[in-house]
DNA sequence: GAGAATTAGTTACAAGCGCAACCAATGTCA
DNA sequence: TGACATTGGTTGCGCTTGTAACTAATTCTC
């Protein structure tokens, strides 16, 4: 947007603990982090393939292109989380006889039996994480780190694919 | 406010783009690689070598234990980011005669003046991305952000590298 | 003072990551 | 139709990362 008169930011001094960047960075490591444990010690799986599966859990048939976009990551993550679920016998892919490149991703039942297993789990968590907080400071700050959000994938500049939660 | 019926989520479903975990995850990437982008082109170097520089143009001299700490970094991580740094002549190290297990970390004037260079361009990049959102929002978010951070140190639990526990 | 335990910091190693290159199928357009 | 561009998806490669094991110095305990 504006590139010219920015906001002065009063004194020209940095406190990183203060600096918004490294604390989403901090915050969102530590959210990884925590849910990763979780799931591989529970699962055996990682973060990525927990993506993969709730989307699955919440679509029902996607193709590995539409995880990638629905979830934020990048279409060589999608790949490897797949083939490792479907090794796993989570999910099965069906080829898209419309269009022989892509195929149609779904949850075996064991898939969905783990998916309806961990949905509970990461809910709790969630729930634990936010327990205290007033629902409309809550709901708040979801609306302005939404705003960050688009706004930084708007400054990051175009790439897909991210590590995470 | 209400601290003890659980927020209740409405229905056992779960929406990925919707679970904070997730979505404090993918901004928090989405910062690290347009921060480290500015870094890498303009200076060469990375996010950990950045936190290390910022720390001790904050505060001047610094063990690498005291890095970590501050900067929420993996002693390896710390050690290495000190190594390259070293290496291209931004910071020097001085065993402490007190305790020859420890070395202080210091800018070198060369360092001072990238420091000098970033904290202006950092402090814009974070200024332009919270452009727009009026100052008691953006308060209330960082008060929020802290207790999420703090929740999120607590849940999950042990593993960083320094003292701690 | 002699171990044993602890701490600062480095290094070997394996796992995870994104980029780029690639393959195969489809779309475009003359 | 036929050449070229685009798209879905996989794989090779180099880089970064955290875990664990390690060295060296210091502290603790008897």
């Amino acid at each position: 947007m504006s590139t010219k008169p920015l906001p002065q930011n009063q004194n020209e001094t940095l406190q990183l603990e203060r600096f918004l960047p490294y604390r989403l960075n901090v915050v969102g490591t530590l959210a990884s982090r925590a849910l990763g444990r979780i799931y591989s010690e529970q699962f055996g799986i990682g973060i990525p393939e927990w993506r993969v599966v709730a989307q699955l859990g919440e679509f029902g048939k996607l193709t590995s292109r539409d995880i990638g976009e629905l979830a934020q990551m990048h279409k060589t993550k999608v790949s490897r989380a797949v083939s490792e679920l479907e090794k796993r016998g989570f999910v099965s892919r069906a080829e898209n006889r419309q269009d022989r490149r892509e195929a149609f991703v779904t949850l075996t039942a064991a898939g969905r039996r783990v998916y309806e297993q961990i949905v509970p789990l990461a809910l709790g968590f969630e729930a634990r994480w936010v327990e205290g907080i007033s629902p409309d400071e809550l709901k708040l700050f979801e609306r302005v780190l939404s705003i960050l959000t688009e706004r930084g994938r708007h400054l990051a500049g175009g790439y897909r694919g991210e590590d995470g939660a």
